[in-house]
DNA sequence: CCAAAAGTGTTGAAACTACACCCATGG
DNA sequence: CCATGGGTGTAGTTTCAACACTTTTGG
C-alpha cells in the first residue's frame, strides 16, 4: 500500500459512449460485466486514469484494450461525480463521446464480451450509466444538427440516402428527401464523386465523400453547418 | 498521513469561471494568489473536492468560501487533465462556469483578494488558467446565441438597450437595434411591464422581465430561443 | 412490367437584412 | 433647443416547408 494521502481522494476514472451505425440503425457498444458489482449487466468501456496520460488518453486508451476500437471521432462528454455513483467506493468518471466508422462495427468481437446493442432498446446498465447514455444520446441529437458529425458513422463513400437514414435514426423523425438534399449540397462540404453504388435492385443511387478541408475552410469563414 | 490506496491518484480540484456584467463590459472573477506557486498572479477560484460532495456542490461551495457569491446560473463547463498542469503534482480540474447579476457584482469585496477585472483585457493566469478561460468565453458566445442565459446577467428587471449591449459585449459586434428588437420580443419569453426607467437624460426606456415559465413552456414544445 | 429507391422544381410563407426617421426626457 | 438614447415600419432577399412526379435499375 504504497500511495499515501494528507487527504482522501477520490478515484478518477474514464467512461466511453461509443456509437456506431449499422443498416439497422443507431448501436452502442456495450461491456458485460464479468464481476461484482453489477455482474452480469452490460456497462461503458471505461477504466482507472494513469497517473502519465490525460483523461482523453486514458479514453482512448481504455477503448482499445477493451473493444481493439480505434475512435474516428472523441471528445468529452461530462464528469459524473455523484457520491454514490459507485457502491465500493468514491469515484469521478470522465466521460467521453465517441463515433466509430461501420467497417469497425462489423466483424467478430476482439474483446469478447464487447457488443453492438441497438441505441433505442437499451437494457438496464450498471452504476449511473444509464444517465451517462442519456447525456451522450442528447449531445449526438443536439450536435449532428450543427456540426458534420454524422459522416465519421458512415464509411468514405456513402449515398445520400445513407447520409438521411442516419439523421432520421438520430433524430428519431423523418426528414423531407427533397429538402434534406437541397440542405446538405448547398453547403459545399460534399464531393460528388463519379461512383455510384452497385449492385442494389433500383436506380443506383451516387456516392459522396464528405470534404474536411472545403468544411475547415468555410468553418473559418464563420459559415455554419446546420440541417 | 491516513489515506492509503494501492494506486497513485490524482488529486481533483474544481475551478470557477464566474462572468459579471458592469455598464462599461463584461467582467471575470479573479483570485490574486497569496502563495507559490505562481504568488502574486490571478487565478480562478477553486479548490479540492470532498468526499461526500459532488462537483458542482464544490464549486458552489469554493463559489461562496472565496468570493461570498451565489451563482445564478452554474453548469460544468470542461475537465482539465493535462499532466503538467500544476507544477506540484497531479491535478485534474473539472471547471464550471458561472454567471452573476450585477447585484453581486458592485460593492466591496467579501474576500479581499477577488476581484472583477475586465474579460476582454485579462492579465497572464496561473496554472492553465487562461486556457479555461478561453475555452468558457467560446462557452458563453456559443451559448448566448441559443439558450437565454443573458437574462441571468442582468437585473431582473431591464431594458432592451441594455439586453442588447450585453450581447454586443459578448459576440464583439454591433447588432442592428430594429432587428434584434424584433427577433428577441417575437420569441414571447419577455413580459413588458408597465414601468419605465426613470432618472435619464433621454426618452425613459421601457422596463421587461424574463419570463421563465413561458421559456420552458416554449421549450417543452421544441422551440428554440436564438439570437 | 413491377417494385424499389433515386432524383428533381415550384410555390407560398416566414424570417432576415438593411436602412431612416420621429419621440420623450434632462440639462 | 440640443443631445441622447428609445422606439418603430418597410421592402427586397433568402430560407423554409410542403408537396408529386419521373428515372433507373434488378428481378
Amino acid at each position: 500500500m504504497p500511495y499515501t494521502y494528507e487527504y482522501p481522494r477520490p478515484a478518477l476514472t474514464v467512461d466511453c459512449v461509443v456509437f456506431g451505425a449499422a443498416d439497422d440503425g443507431l448501436k452502442l457498444l456495450l461491456i458485460e460485466r464479468a464481476v461484482e458489482p453489477f455482474k452480469g449487466r452490460y456497462a461503458l468501456p471505461g477504466g482507472f486514469v494513469d497517473m502519465d496520460e490525460t483523461t482523453e488518453e486514458a479514453a482512448r486508451r481504455e477503448l482499445e484494450e477493451e473493444t481493439g476500437l480505434k475512435a474516428s471521432f472523441l471528445e468529452q462528454l461530462y464528469t459524473f461525480s455523484r457520491v454514490d455513483r459507485d457502491p465500493r467506493e468514491r469515484v469521478v468518471s470522465v466521460a467521453y463521446f465517441a463515433l466509430v466508422r461501420p467497417s469497425a462495427v462489423v466483424g467478430g468481437d476482439d474483446a469478447a464480451s464487447a457488443q453492438w446493442v441497438d441505441a433505442d432498446e437499451l437494457p438496464p446498465l450498471a452504476f449511473d450509466h444509464d444517465e451517462i447514455v442519456r447525456v451522450a444520446l442528447e449531445r449526438l441529437r443536439a450536435k449532428i444538427r450543427y456540426q458534420p458529425i454524422g459522416f465519421e458513422l458512415l464509411p468514405p463513400k456513402f449515398t445520400l440516402g445513407q447520409l438521411q437514414r442516419l439523421y432520421e435514426d438520430i433524430l428519431g423523425r423523418a426528414l423531407d428527401k427533397r429538402n434534406f438534399r437541397k440542405a446538405i449540397l448547398r453547403m459545399g462540404v460534399l464531393d460528388e464523386l463519379d461512383e455510384v453504388e452497385e449492385g442494389v435492385s433500383h436506380r443506383p443511387p451516387r456516392l459522396y465523400r464528405f470534404n474536411k478541408a472545403a468544411y475547415k475552410r468555410l468553418a473559418k469563414q464563420g459559415f455554419n453547418f446546420e440541417i
